[in-house]
DNA sequence: GCGGACCGTCAAGACCGCGTAAAGGACCGG
DNA sequence: CCGGTCCTTTACGCGGTCTTGACGGTCCGC
């Protein structure tokens, strides 16, 4: 679960953004001051949401503070619309301004870009790794792992992988596959598919000649079976 | 250097967009259109400047194919002040949005904070020496260490090595590579890459035959390997 | 049962990318 | 003017990859 760490002094809006922002499934912790939201930043927080306007300590130190202890983004709000302020705010290491009076909709979509970009590494980037029985696809590291061992593939090989496990599970064209791997120009040479469905398969199949995962549609092309 | 995409089909903020780009230091590429920003993303771009009012694409499909090809983060820009069109444009892959009109100097610091935010993990924070098994690279001081003696580099070595460990382990293309040490008029001579990862590697690696760290990944680029 | 279309398999040769050595030439400081 | 460093360019061998051809098998319609 995400947890959001909701700095503002405002009763009012510290309850409004908790009922929304629960709503939607996140976690909320809540400071009242800058002090606090300093102490808060040890919980580890995924995103921050920072009222500029605090009793006790300047913004740009709350930002600079938050920033030694935590790299979560920071999402400023503010009443303030000059645009000196948003400069200094993003240049001490916000990620994002936000000037009140807002709208839910669009504050809740900046915060979702704010934590997709920095989730991104860490979680996103064995995400797109498609499972198979016997081996995994990794599609940016653009790697195969098969009993724990790494697969190597040549770039064709690769590229023709690539496109059937992102079809997810569709069966593609002979036509269509030869035109995504070889270009538009290769479009008839339905030999080479086999050829190389032949070694795709050597290489990953368990049973190569009884293929589970990189299956012929007879008469309608190949799909990929996760 | 930091490399802008600018993508507008009117020239009017597309020239001054790039004249106060390049007054701060940045390099910027251009498209006039969904289909030539498509093919500009190879070029790898380190942030998108994004209209998203296109001729031929609609913005949409121009942020979610960019995301298929680049994880650079994108700054529409847009005329539209509806908050549901900043909501599916940032659902969509956007990282932020920024109005028309908008003041050059907001809009610089937000492409400061995209570009930060997308950069700082490789920035390692404060340790700008990089370890591998068989030598260290400083890269603030410019000098590499191996056995506790100091191996001298030419300059197009040391640019050469800096780009490939800034990296950070990512496998980068030929082009991209000759693009960064040479400029982006040399990018087809490939030659020069071999000729100076050998050297490095003589210089660098305990087997230079067998390299662990300036690693060739065929078809698709070299990677520094820590 | 028979022929043809489609598919799987193997292997040989062409081709291309990569690594390596080394010569030519620009540039610079003495 | 000279020696050195560094960049550029040429040449070549090797190994992996792609392409191509041949052949056997299977399924289906006739």
């Amino acid at each position: 679960m995400t947890t959001v760490l909701v700095v503002d002094d405002d009763p009012q809006i510290v309850r409004a953004l908790r009922i929304s922002l629960t709503a939607h499934g996140y976690r909320v912790l809540t400071a009242a001051d800058g002090a606090s939201a300093l102490r808060a930043a040890d919980d580890h927080p995924d995103v921050v949401v920072l009222d500029l306007g605090l009793p006790d300590l300047d913004g740009l130190d709350v930002i600079t503070g938050l920033r030694r202890a935590t790299t979560a983004p920071i999402v400023v709000l503010s009443a303030r619309l000059d645009s000196a302020d948003k400069v200094r705010a993003l240049d001490a290491g916000a990620d994002d301004y936000v000037t009140k009076p807002f709208g839910m909709e669009e504050f809740l979509a900046r915060l979702r870009a704010a934590v997709r970009r920095s989730t991104r590494r860490r979680a996103g980037a064995d995400e797109p790794l498609v499972r198979a029985a016997s081996f995994t696809v990794d599609l940016t590291a653009k790697k195969i792992h098969r009993d724990g061992t790494e697969v190597h593939l040549t770039p064709t090989e690769w590229g023709l992988l690539e496109v059937l496990v992102r079809a997810g599970g569709e069966v593609l064209s002979p036509s269509r596959l030869l035109a995504e791997v070889w270009g538009p120009n290769h479009t008839s040479a339905t030999h080479y598919l086999r050829v190389y469905l032949v070694q795709l398969r050597r290489k990953l199949e368990p049973d190569p000649a009884h293929p589970r995962h990189l299956v012929t549609e007879p008469g309608r092309g190949y799909r990929f079976q996760p």
